[in-house]
DNA sequence: CGCCTGATTAGACCAGTCGTCTATAAGGGG
DNA sequence: CCCCTTATAGACGACTGGTCTAATCAGGCG
């Protein structure tokens, strides 16, 4: 009666090699052959799942960042922490995932945007409303941590928490980028300094180091 | 006797019209043909003024960053302003250029970073060489408006004006990709906003607004 | 004028693109 | 047992991709 267990095997099967060959390639440079073979489908069954090679980049872009927002989620309410050490760790997190070429630790916002927006509406779409909830769950954290204490309240004078939020990520995109520019970490470690800066704490606070709850 | 004029006519129509195309669709999504019939190039003739499509890509960048380059340097050495006023002269146009849809104003490397960093070496050591001047310039300046106390002082305290010209490159970097997602200017006027608070300065400064040398 | 040399172009080439289409296989329900 | 839907299988089409060889052209010199 369910039958999305069934087709969900080969479908996401299709969806998550897509991602670590695409988020290594980018998604024109990548024929739907490559994919299909490297996960071991056949084509004929790729145009039953997806009606499009757009129509996959949609469902790709929605996946990851399904998985990506929960995983988020997760960190920023890990527990034993303020608020705002869950902020620090979630973008100590970023730079140490970013920095080494692992294939599919790839961001797949990063590495479409520029790419896509101008290619797929519809993609562009999903890339919006993506990068907009991440936005909105972290200015949720920023206003936690001003309300908790762990933030000093001069933050709130640059502005409200999404305004800071939209701020910190634009930031880390493009360090990001950046670091695919420049294959090391020294674009990360000055958006790290950068957003301790913006969020008005000591830099020496530790956190720079990635790190699980003792 | 100079046969780079004759050549170059020809060479560079091609790297003109690429510009626009790419910049536009990206790297992988155009084709030489699309290009060619464009520049009203025959499509024998490229392999005559690049040997492949990446040493075209390459030659596309070096281009682009020399433009680039030249229109910054005026920019920031435009008369009449302090060299504070001049940086933020910069930060504005670039808000101004990025967020309508200028077909030719396109941002190359915001366009092909991601894209093309991990497809080809060459052409990412390109992309690599040409912001590491664009920030090397923007340090220059930095430090200029220190020393012309056109900058509160309190500035030098987060680091290095290479650091700091690192870290607002990037954010601008940032900025400029989400705002290819989302279409507006929103993004970018979050990134100016922010530049005024990374180098200490008041946010109703002016000059928000782009204007001519009175 | 005739020839030769190098710059320029025309177009063939094949591998690869996305997407379509037919044919087969699997899996229940009646 | 048949039937019907879902899924697999891959050949095929029309086309485009980048690349390269072979022909053309321009023009200076004898």
């Amino acid at each position: 009666m369910n039958m999305t267990p069934v087709t969900g095997d080969v479908r996401q099967r299709i969806l998550n090699t897509g991602q670590v060959i695409i988020g290594g390639k980018g998604f024109s440079a990548v024929g739907l052959n490559e994919i299909l073979k490297a996960a071991e489908v056949p084509k004929g069954s790729f145009y039953h799942y997806f009606s499009s090679k757009e129509a996959f980049g949609e469902a790709l872009l929605e996946d990851y960042f399904s998985d990506y927002l929960a995983q988020t989620e997760e960190r920023l309410t890990q527990p034993g922490a303020s608020h705002a050490e869950r902020l620090l760790s979630y973008w100590a997190h970023w730079r140490d995932t970013q920095h080494h070429c692992d294939p599919s630790g790839k961001c797949l916002a990063v590495k479409l945007a520029a790419e896509v927006s101008d290619l797929s509406e519809r993609m562009r779409r999903v890339l919006q409303h993506g990068t907009e909830r991440i936005i909105a769950r972290l200015a949720q954290s920023i206003e936690a941590a001003a309300a908790d204490g762990s933030l000093p309240q001069s933050v709130n004078i640059h502005g409200s928490a999404l305004e800071l939020a939209t701020t910190l990520y634009q930031l880390w995109l493009g360090a990001s980028l950046r670091a695919k520019i420049t294959r090391d970490r020294v674009p990360l470690d000055a958006a790290l300094k950068a957003t301790y800066a913006l969020l008005n704490l000591d830099p020496n606070l530790s956190l720079t180091q990635e790190r699980t709850q003792s």
